[in-house]
DNA sequence: AAGTAAAATGTAGATTGCTAACATTAGCAA
DNA sequence: TTGCTAATGTTAGCAATCTACATTTTACTT
């Protein structure tokens, strides 16, 4: 849903008519403030004639203008509002609050778009097919790790999460062909991370990882998922790329479910009214 | 940001008059249609004159009908658009990465608006007057106590993550008046939880919570900070608790930065340059 | 290469919806 | 009740969008 007016115009670009795609070359730029203009104001500066923008919209599949422009503004509004923020000292708190959520909602939302679909399918893929996964990463990664350890585990999968390296290299080297790593790294260039992925590598093992795009661990495993957040290396970007490994892991171990099928399922149930025992019962009124 | 049009609706209800609140009213009733009406078909619907309308939108503050509806629109598109998802066992990769995604991107945007600052101002006062902060939590939510304890820790706090009910257990009770502790929790209901927070609490800390309301943790706790997801139990809304409860520690670690101002952040710098050794160089072009 | 037809684009005017000015009504106090 | 003020509605003008038609461009045929 995110994007869709951007992707109706990448589709129906070759479409449209010359005129018409000077129009559309507008929107691309500006964006934003277009939703602010008329329709003369539109004309004006896509050097075209009224009627030329009004067609425009028609070809797109819209109403007119105004319905066109209404979906832009939606478009613009679910894209541009979760900003990356700057932290001001004299902010609020209710201010940072407001900061710190949107530009992790922000940051969901870039990695979402990028996330590549294929890499996803295939590590979903050899996840089912496995019995055991190990789950590496150090630091701030490593509380990630233990989630997708849990998050497996429930599959009924033998999953174990490593955050020490002198763990993590005895267990690389036990580890054997169709067994999975899923390697963590918020920079993709720990040193030690990439040592045992190399290990883990040489058993056999399938690699999957979750780290930025270009880095040393992204070229070393066969499966990787890039986490490429915004360029500067603001607080919020540090931040949020553990939130969103943990997204990543989310879809992972749903695809996983659902590709095991009913059968996991059923265990879930199971888990979950185990898990029962270990609460305080629900008040009935 | 988000549902800022709602909120403006609010404050200012009482200030307009009896006609423009039965626009109000219809707005609020029947929010995303409206963005489909004409200023005729409000005027109708709402059962008054169009200028009423007109005078509606600028006691609001906006420019005129069509600058309301832009807002309007936009805020239907930020608030609807991250729906709870259901998963169907069809959904391709793509789908249901984007369905939870976005869900969990929904919740966000939930809790941010619920979630009461005046709660939070106070546990990131109390927060940044400790010196020792315990983090307590099994099963899901206990990664989320490992990674809140690896951010305190880095604003040099002694920080600990117990997911052990025996450790928490003896740690509970040499905690002193003055000390902290954050008690996550997805039900709020777990019982070994509920006694070590009581331990907690005998021995004079003070208890943050974060777990959904009308819980017995909630109650018990000084500091509740409230985690609630749609009604619905649906596997998106226990995935997408933990992300929140990590935002939430993200604005608490963020909080208690900007209060303990430049010597925090030059500690900070100290961390960041002393694990860059554990990292491979960055290539230069 | 020139002419013709069809497609593309622009111009001008009609229509529709938005807004401003004014009129009327309702509410309230003396 | 009368007069005043605030609230709401009516009417009309204006501005924006859209339609119908004219002109230009493009491409294809001879």
């Amino acid at each position: 849903m995110t994007n869709d007016l951007y992707k109706v115009l990448q589709d129906n670009y070759d479409r449209l008519r010359k005129s018409e795609k000077k129009v559309a070359d507008f929107v691309m730029q500006t964006r934003s403030s277009v939703v602010q203009m008329r329709i003369v104001d539109l004309a004006a500066a896509a050097e075209v004639s009224e009627p030329t923008v009004l067609r425009f919209c028609r070809a797109l599949g819209f109403d007119g203008f105004q319905d066109f422009k209404l979906t832009l503004a939606q478009n613009v509004a679910t894209n541009n509002s979760y900003q990356q923020f700057r932290l001001d000292s004299r902010d609020s708190v209710e201010q940072f609050k407001e900061k710190i959520f949107d530009s992790t909602v922000g940051n969901l939302v870039r990695v979402k778009n990028d996330l590549d679909a294929d890499n996803l399918e295939r590590a979903i893929q050899v996840l089912a097919e496995t019995q055991r996964v190990d789950c590496y990463g150090f630091g701030a990664s490593a509380p990630i790790c233990s989630d997708a350890q849990h998050k497996f585990f429930r599959l009924n999968m033998s999953a174990t999460a490593y955050s020490d390296p002198h763990l993590q290299t005895m267990a690389a080297v036990t580890l054997q062909e169709g067994d999975v790593v899923i390697a963590i790294s918020q920079t993709g260039r720990t040193r030690d991370l990439l040592h045992t992925t190399q290990l883990a590598l040489q058993a056999g093992a399938t690699v999957i990882a979750l780290c930025p795009s270009h880095t040393p661990l992204a070229e070393l495993a066969q499966i990787p998922l890039f986490i490429d957040l915004d360029g500067d290396k603001e607080l919020g970007t540090l931040m949020s790329s553990r939130i969103t490994q943990m997204v990543v892991i989310d879809v992972l171990a749903v695809g996983v479910t659902m590709k095991l099928g009913a059968e996991t399922m059923a265990h879930l149930k199971t888990i979950k009214r185990s898990l029962r025992g270990l609460r305080t019962p629900l008040k009935r009124k």
